[in-house]
DNA sequence: CATGTTATATAACGACTGGTATTTAACGCA
DNA sequence: TGCGTTAAATACCAGTCGTTATATAACATG
């Protein structure tokens, strides 16, 4: 039977999605992802096939966590959830937070085409869950009676709020804090709120 | 006296901004922008000093671009200026236009911090005349009675919408299609609408 | 025409890139 | 104790990167 491996797949995976978030993928050389990861190149690359195969894994990583804090969040649906996504957006957070570096998929979309359809895909069907995610949130506050809107204009809306979050994180990068944004998010939480019939 | 110059700097610089812009500093290379230019790397160098000249040659000159264009759209001020931006931002452009590939501003900032303090420095410059391109137009509408809004309120949103022109821009990247971003815009437009008394 | 400056072309530089080959050591199981 | 598989370390591969040297041709002015 083999050696058992020495490294946790899952917090390579982790460490690597880090490197990935701070720099790009582009400018994150494999020697970089050595140290990122604590394991050898050989290592890497018999577990991921090559450099795009890790990067690959780190943003379904990205993916597999945002959707999973989409669900917890968005259980009740209507305004108020809507409200408390951007207000959790602009919460204070520690100085080393990845949060700082803004979002791993806006960061990636640059690139994403230069990589592979994959990775294309990949950030797509992360905007489609986000998408989604307010779509119902807006339709659960229509059952609620509290707006009044067609499904033309929540499909509007909700897309509208995705671009409001990744401007909101691109100012985040942009500005090295990811409370830059904090006012923005307000904002976008009381504009929802006047949604409200 | 010496031999003049074949090619016009002001036209290099925009074959090299629409390159940078189409694919991004890092993957754009010196052999590229030979191609893209029209000129050899000798005269890239003679003139620009280093790709990073160029780089900064290229920003300037969308910044300068962006300037003027929000100068023009920018005169009357009040809600209705900020309408007519968005809506501006949503008109269909022709299959090669370069506004397809979002902005050229909001692509570099993954890297911006990588290549120097200037180029960071440009992109800030240029997000805080639309800042305040934002700003003076909210002021005019307190002025003519259209909006109520305190100074803090003000400044809040001028930044909401500049996250939410750069998520519009982010989601045309993505699309590779400007016109993705109609909805966003649509939605942004009715709701600074929304912000009358 | 001679001069000085630039353009162009070719070639090359060292450094770094993603990716391998090779070797040796470590381990679970028979 | 071997066997089979993997980990790890070292060295290395060809290719590309940004950048420069060299050498020659083109041009406006004296």
């Amino acid at each position: 039977m083999p050696r058992p491996r020495t490294f946790d797949e899952k917090e390579v995976i982790t460490r690597a999605m880090l490197a990935f978030w701070k720099k790009g993928y582009g400018a994150t050389s494999i020697r970089e992802l050595e140290d990122a990861t604590g394991i050898s190149r050989i290592s890497i690359y018999n577990a991921f096939r090559d450099k795009e195969g890790l990067f690959l894994a780190a943003l379904r990583n990205y993916h597999q966590i945002a959707h999973a804090f989409l669900n917890e969040d968005f259980i009740a649906g209507g305004l108020d959830s809507i409200v408390a996504l951007f207000e959790s957006m602009a919460k204070r957070r520690p100085k080393d937070a990845p949060e700082h570096f803004g979002c791993l998929m806006v960061n990636s979309i640059l690139d994403v085409h230069g990589i592979s359809a994959e990775a294309h895909q990949i950030v797509m069907h992360c905007r489609k869950d986000l998408l989604s995610a307010f779509t119902s949130a807006l339709r659960q506050a229509r059952r609620d009676g509290e707006i009044d809107a067609t499904d033309r204009e929540i499909k509007d809306r909700a897309e509208f709020l995705v671009a409001v979050m990744w401007g909101c994180r691109t100012t985040s990068r942009l500005a090295g804090d990811a409370l830059a944004g904090r006012g923005i998010a307000k904002t976008a939480a009381a504009m929802a709120c006047g949604w409200r019939v």
